[in-house]
DNA sequence: CGCGTTAGTTATAGACTCTAACCGGAGTTA
DNA sequence: TAACTCCGGTTAGAGTCTATAACTAACGCG
């Protein structure tokens, strides 16, 4: 037939093989961007030449989009280990504890979540996949949020959000998942708003479009969430 | 001697085709991203052949950064205009105005939004004049929160962009331009908090990663908005 | 008018992605 | 065990791109 085994040789060879192409790539990526992987230079490294890599990735956007998939797992593995670490305590140390982890990964890996951050190249799609995979990042953040009041600022939004919702079962059993009680639209609009400060101050932060500015990123960080536990009565 | 006079005819001439060339570089960011910009395509469509372009931008990374400059330049305008044309309203109104046309801008200008957003090749180098612009589109928002009174939870942050108005007379005296009353180490908190969460936003929706989730981010960035101005204590 | 600066050309080097055609060996199967 | 069949790897090459070098022609300035 045509493929090999499911575990043969040949295919575990072939996973080996591929993961080595990911390391090589992933060097790339830390040293100079997602414009940096270069298929001929991992096959130099790799002591192939050139074309090999096709046989294990059709094209260097498959590669990249691999990249992107890997590091949304590391990013939520990251912030899912701060959940758990925390598992007792209360929500606003945990929020405290999940934004610095999501934080501190983007800083352990700049370059990682610039690639997360924007398509790296012309011809890249971003196959659906990846949204999903954006996603898992904040399944956490819904566990800490049950407790979570949005105020009359965040009206609409909350109800956008909760009947979406209500119309999409997936989506409830998701919030159900991580946070078996609390209302759905408000956990959401929690998820939703911390998600977006913390990618705001963490890409500006990566970008570097803070230097010279005198502050320390992390106290903004700070301030945010406290802003955001304070406005929506975060215990 | 070496350059030729000021007003002169080439000079005239050089600027212009300098800026037929940024044009078409700017069509082919609008329709493929940063990596899409071509010396090779723009000299096509300019009816001239390959390297005459050199005497123009030395490098690609020249041009990019020109681009950049206009793009942060064009924000900031949009932004002012907003500023401008709310200057009798309540503060809480101006702001909803001013993070309306910042995202109106990126909505009509998406691929320069993540122009903006992020180092668009491995080469390249962002010039410390991109950080100045960058800050140059803070400055409207500086004159609408001239009332803001930061939270406790912000009491670091503040203490620290105090601070920095405090030895660099520089930026007090930015600040000052901006908004002649008001404390600075306020109205700078509340510039970098509305900008890091302006730029979240704005740059996930830019990204695609709210496709498929049931809300308009206008909704989310009333709700960010308003969270601010109730937290913070905007009329 | 003549000199020098400058815009433009072609040729070329070097790097990259990706396809095509072709070996050789390893795994699979009778 | 022997034959068959994939599959990993090779080299060659097309086509793209950035950037440099060397040269030509025209334009402006004094």
């Amino acid at each position: 037939m045509t493929a090999s085994r499911a575990g043969g040789p040949r295919e575990r060879y072939r996973a080996q093989v591929r993961a080595e192409i990911k390391e090589a790539a992933l060097e790339q990526v830390a040293s100079g961007g997602a414009g940096a992987v270069a298929l001929n230079g991992i096959a130099k490294r790799l002591g192939v030449s050139g074309p090999a890599l096709y046989k294990y990735y059709c094209s260097r956007d498959e590669l990249l989009t691999e990249l992107i998939l890997d590091a949304y797992a590391d990013l939520a593995a990251a912030v899912t280990a701060a959940a758990d670490a925390t598992a007792g305590a209360p929500a606003r140390a945990r929020l405290h504890a999940l934004a610095a982890a999501y934080r501190d990964w983007a800083r352990a890996h700049p370059q990682s979540y610039l690639l997360l951050a924007g398509p790296p190249s012309p011809t890249y799609q971003a196959p659906p996949e990846t949204v999903d995979s954006a996603r898992a990042v904040l399944g956490p953040f819904l566990s800490v949020l049950a407790q979570l009041r949005p105020g009359p600022g965040a009206a609409a939004l909350r109800a956008q959000l909760a009947g979406w919702a209500q119309t999409t079962p997936a989506v409830a059993e998701w919030v159900h998942t991580f946070a078996p009680d609390g209302d759905p639209g408000d956990m959401l609009t929690g998820a939703v708003t911390i998600w977006a400060r913390l990618h705001g101050i963490v890409a500006l932060e990566t970008v570097g479009l803070y230097t010279g500015m005198g502050f320390d990123p992390a106290a903004l960080l700070d301030a945010e969430v406290d802003a955001l536990a304070d406005g929506y009565g975060l215990p």
